[in-house]
Formats: structure tokens, sequence, C-alpha cells
DNA sequence: GTCCTGACATATG
DNA sequence: GCATATGCCAGGA
């Protein structure tokens, strides 16, 4: 049974671009569906200079849960990735929603 | 050890 | 759609 943590980048690195993920989704394709919140806790602690694409996740509202700079890093990343996001950040998840199945 | 906080989710009214 | 409540788990004080 792997750790937590590398199940988690596991799934990361599987959401194709154009597509974003909620932590719960995220959680459960990693085998822990109740850890959501740890989902986001290791996001924030992932460095600068990740290669995982953290900003393909957000809450099952479909917005980004970010404020300040770290919510403008995500959305521009989002936006360049051809993700529309609104300037509060809403997503169209009905749209760009990942299921789960590889691209 | 307890208490509080947090990039969450789901259910209910 | 919004407010509240409950569940879940890891860290920090």
């Amino acid at each position: 049974m792997p750790n937590f943590d590398d199940q988690i980048y596991a799934v990361l690195i599987q959401i194709p671009s154009g597509k974003v993920t909620t932590y719960g989704d995220v959680a459960k394709l990693a085998g822990f569906p109740r850890h959501a919140r740890h989902v986001g806790k290791l996001l924030g602690s992932l460095p600068k200079d990740s290669k995982l694409p953290w900003f393909r996740v957000i809450n099952s509202s479909g917005m980004i849960s970010l404020k300040g700079e770290s919510f403008i890093r995500q959305r521009e990343k989002l936006l360049d990735d051809g993700v529309e996001v609104k300037e509060s950040g809403a997503v169209s998840l009905r749209r760009f929603r990942w299921d789960g199945e590889p691209a």
C-alpha cells in the first residue's frame, strides 16, 4: 500500500490539460475517498517549481478555493490550459470536469 | 493529550 | 442558491 502523498501525486500527473477535477475526486481516485482536505494540504505544501498540475484541482462547487496571488496563478494557468475561468474563479465543471479516465 | 484551523464534501432545510 | 450541521484527517500551538 503506497503512501497517501504518492498516490495523490500519481493521480495529479494523470489529469489531462484542458481539464479540471475536484479535491474529493482526486482523493477518491487515489484510493482515499474521505481525504479531500488532505489533498488541499498537500497541494499547499508543493514546491513552487513542482511539475504537478495542482492548478487543475478545484472544489466541488467548480470554484477556485484560493485567494490573492495564488488564486491569480491558478486562474492564469487554467486559462493557458484552455479552461474557461470567470473573474470570480468559477469554472464550467459541466464542460471541463475530468472523469478520472485518461484523455 | 486537547483545541483550533484548514486549497473539502455531502446532506438538509 | 445560501446557511447550517456533520464527517474526516493532518498539523500546529
